[in-house]
DNA sequence: CCCGGATACTTGAAACTTCAAGGAAATGGC
DNA sequence: GCCATTTCCTTGAAGTTTCAAGTATCCGGG
């Protein structure tokens, strides 16, 4: 028998499984913290990941932040952040105003309300995470930190290539 | 002016940021990759990504498969795996039959079709995955794999803690 | 000014997901 | 054997997300 293993055809192959089994483990890891994070965000405050995650790009944002940004740094559909938003404006945590300059767009800022609840979550939320990453060694988080910092550059190319 | 960045409570604050920073980047990468994948899947075949894994882990298991093992496998709920079951039988991609020694159980397995299906389906996503993860170098792929390993394994050991 | 095309957001339908409750079958102690 | 408990799956309701289509507004060229 030959070595089917080293020609060229063989070899890409096994090169694609390798990436999936990648991509697989990625995505195993994402989604148990993901799970955890949200159920405890249920069971403690009755929020969810995508409330908290819209409220915290808030946070950041004092001055506001129109609907297109959020679905942006979000990674979700314009109409989701629609929903998401008309639903933490229900429950007070968020005001809409008009944009100042755009008759099409509006701008939501958290409410005092939305910055107290936000600063409650955030605190537990930080010490879920630390207890979920500190199973690494601080070496560890670093190199991942930075392989990602990489694999979200070239995504980050990837979407804009075609 | 002291060195307030050096005491301990300091210290742990900033550790929580850097394992947030950590998971932040971790979810953008995992949520970048499902949906170039998700929105391929649909446009290439009408699919969608979870209809795809639930076939993934049918063709490794040509014996078939319990549904609650597809939901401990996909990381989803019970109710969601008989919704995706129920979902791709009446497409003809799987069939039911009872569990030899457990009369409550169900053993899910591929079709002539659903196998014929996900073979297609799964060399291009073969290539889409390939492409994605290309940006970085086999070494960092395999380093990358490597901590993801030690992370999954920690996240399993912390889900079994309590 | 006005029109065609882009942009910002909303809407409604369908897909997906979870949760809680429930039916049927297995399991273990007695 | 029998009953309490657990396990496996299904169901129905509620919530979340996407997609495609629609409305309103802005922008640039004529």
């Amino acid at each position: 028998m030959t070595t089917p293993l080293a020609d060229p055809e063989t070899r890409l192959a096994a090169d694609d499984h390798e990436a999936l089994r990648l991509w697989l483990r990625l995505f195993t890891c994402s989604t148990m913290v993901e799970r955890a994070i949200g159920t405890a965000l249920k069971r403690e405050f009755g929020s969810s990941l995508p409330r908290f995650d819209l409220l915290a790009q808030l946070e950041r944002s004092p001055a506001g932040m129109r609907l297109g940004e959020l679905s942006d740094r979000l990674l979700v559909t314009g109409g989701n952040v629609t929903f998401l938003v008309n639903s933490l404006e229900a429950d007070g945590l968020l005001a809409r105003k008009r944009a100042p300059a755009d008759g099409r767009a509006w701008i939501v800022q958290l409410t005092a309300d939305g910055r107290r609840a936000f600063t409650t979550m955030a605190r537990e939320h930080e010490r879920w995470i630390a207890r979920l990453f500190g199973g690494l060694s601080a070496r560890e988080r670093t190199q991942l930190h930075s392989l990602l910092g990489s694999l979200k550059a070239s995504l980050h190319d990837e979407a804009h290539a075609p």
